[in-house]
RNA sequence: GGUCCCAUCGUCUAGCGGCCUAGGACACCGCCCUCUCACGGCGGAGACACGGGUUCGAUUCCCGUUGGGACUACCA
């Protein structure tokens, strides 16, 4: 059987596969992983796959694929295995019923009938009179005949824990201290459901037991449940583990927590998004904990080493985009341009720039001219823009007002172009030196600024206004579409 | 309504009684670099919610007020 010592470290990640992996989730997993890095301990994916009713068909996936993508992999749990498992809770369901009954027969829990139309009944005048809302013990005291009774008419029930009329309970969370609740203000809460299935109350609590978890790193929402799980440790006689509880995303507006109205919400969205798992680890990593230097870059590993939780704030945190935003420009500038050709391959097939599968010759342009708008994208997504008109062999002609030099004329530029093409057409060597060196000359020939002969060649080749430096660019394009494209330019000045 | 949590610049935060004329980062503004846009460099503006205590001394400790938030399901 499964023994291990005490000391170690064993963290779990638990979601709920009710939808895609949520950016608060994949936070507590980080600290999971790290906690367990640090430690030299174990990190463990259990799936709390328990509410059949919000089940979402392709969650699981999308929860192993989140985590894998930010390189938190996990040492035991789904795919891996372990010698704790299983490690879906829709698999353990006997357990969760057998420790159910267990209370039942000690008379710490009990069998309940009501049904759902008489709780919402009594809910609802709860709410009426004002009145604290909870169970209202209704079943507490069904002699065993009743019981009996009941089950051979084959009503449905579930099973409740029975607690403590009075008294109180201590809680204890790592960050904040002890906190004390009331029995007075905790109801008898569901353990087992009708349908056979444990709720999260009874099925963490045994699973975090029987997997022997060390440290419990939750989001702040379940600190008020808290003293149920306290309770039914110690109905149950086991020893507690540690909780963390981190404080929650509120909405960048400050309006209440993190939700779907405020934009991208899962790890999934931030992916398609175009951001950098190093990005968002390094930027989650941060949301919520410090570390006793002034450090702002980590990577995991480096992460791993200096992690830990006495560092994690408690306050709420409002998930402002902005910093991200700066740490996704900053680790795309730091790839190779190779590293942030084949992460783009994706986007701009998307966008139908590239064909799928990408050809070779296509992946080293690609990464050619990566170089170029590197430090100008913020996001893998916007890479279309930024290299569209070098991979299209076709730009749609500027219109002529923009193409028109400032204080100027069609007829002025379309002269400064002509002159361009003509010197143009005379280089042997399209290269960026020559390509500077000729423009230059051009522009002192005219007694022109700079500003104003480059701008139209700008204009003319790439349709835009903000460009990566153009002597790079226009060598980059190659002479045959650069000549191609300002003579497009000079017809549009001409007869437009 | 009830229970609980939280409170330093717009945002993330440092601070764990004197080092604070409150530090850093993002965002913002200005200047520089410059062929545009970025990148980069330099500089600027910007916070201890309020009221009581405790103390020689409070951003730091205690209480209250206010504000924000979470939970209040046979969901997690």
């Amino acid at each position: 059987m499964f023994c291990l010592s005490k000391k170690v470290v064993r963290v779990r990640f638990a979601p709920s596969p009710t939808g895609y992996q949520h950016i608060g989730g994949a936070r507590t997993a980080l600290y999971d992983w790290l906690l367990a890095k640090k430690t030299g301990g174990t990190f463990i994916l259990r799936i709390e796959d328990t509410d059949r009713n919000r089940l979402v068909p392709d969650a699981v996936e999308d929860i192993k694929n989140s985590l894998k993508w930010m390189g938190l992999d996990w040492d035991e749990g789904p795919d891996v295995g372990g010698e704790a498992g299983p490690y879906f809770q829709s698999e353990r369901l006997d357990l969760y019923q057998n420790y159910a009954e267990d209370l039942v027969k000690k008379g710490k829990a009990y069998y309940c009938f009501c049904t759902p139309e008489r709780l919402e009944e009594m809910r609802g005048k709860q709410e009426l009179n004002n009145q604290p809302s909870g169970y209202d013990r209704h079943c507490r005291d069904l002699t065993w005949d009743q019981v009996e009774e009941y089950k051979a008419q084959g009503r449905k029930y579930v099973i409740r824990f029975k607690v403590p009329l009075q008294g109180k309970i201590e809680v204890k969370d790592e960050l904040r201290g002890e906190m004390v609740f009331d029995h007075e203000t905790l109801d008898d809460f569901v353990l087992l459901k009708s349908d056979g299935y444990p709720t999260y109350h009874l099925a963490s609590v045994v699973d975090d037991h029987l997997m022997e978890i060390s440290h419990v790193i939750r989001g702040e929402e379940w600190i008020v449940s808290t003293p149920r799980h306290f309770l039914l440790y110690q109905a149950f006689g086991w020893e507690l583990p540690a909780f963390i509880h981190l404080p929650i995303f509120l909405s960048p507006d400050g309006k209440g927590k993190l939700s779907k109205r405020h934009g991208a919400t899962s790890v999934r969205e931030f992916r398609e998004k175009g951001y950098l798992p190093e990005a968002l680890v390094n930027f989650l990593l941060l949301l919520g904990w410090h570390p006793s230097t002034d450090q702002e870059l980590f990577t995991l590993e480096e992460a791993a080493k200096v992690f830990s939780i006495e560092r994690i704030s408690t306050s709420p945190v409002s998930f402002s985009l902005d910093k991200l935003d700066w740490y996704n420009g900053l680790y795309i500038r730091k790839l190779s341009p190779e590293d942030l050709a084949k992460r783009c391959v994706p986007f701009l097939q998307k966008d139908g720039l590239l064909p799928d599968p990408c050809p070779r010759e296509q992946l080293t342009y690609l990464t050619k001219i990566i170089p170029l708008v590197q430090e100008r994208i913020k996001l893998l997504s916007e890479i279309s823009k930024a290299v569209s008109y070098f991979l299209k062999e076709e730009i749609s002609p500027p219109a002529k007002e923009v193409l028109i030099i400032k204080k100027g004329t069609a007829e002025e530029t379309a002269a400064i172009l002509k002159k361009i093409v003509e010197t143009f057409s005379k280089l042997e060597d399209f290269s960026e030196e020559t390509i500077e060196k000729s423009l230059r000359d051009v522009t002192e020939a005219l007694g022109e600024k700079p500003g104003r002969v480059f701008m139209p060649v700008r204009i003319s080749v790439t349709g835009e206004t903000a460009t990566p430096g153009l002597f790079e660019l226009l060598a980059a394009l190659g002479k045959p579409r650069v000549i191609h494209r300002l003579q497009q330019a000079i017809a549009v000045l001409e007869y437009a």
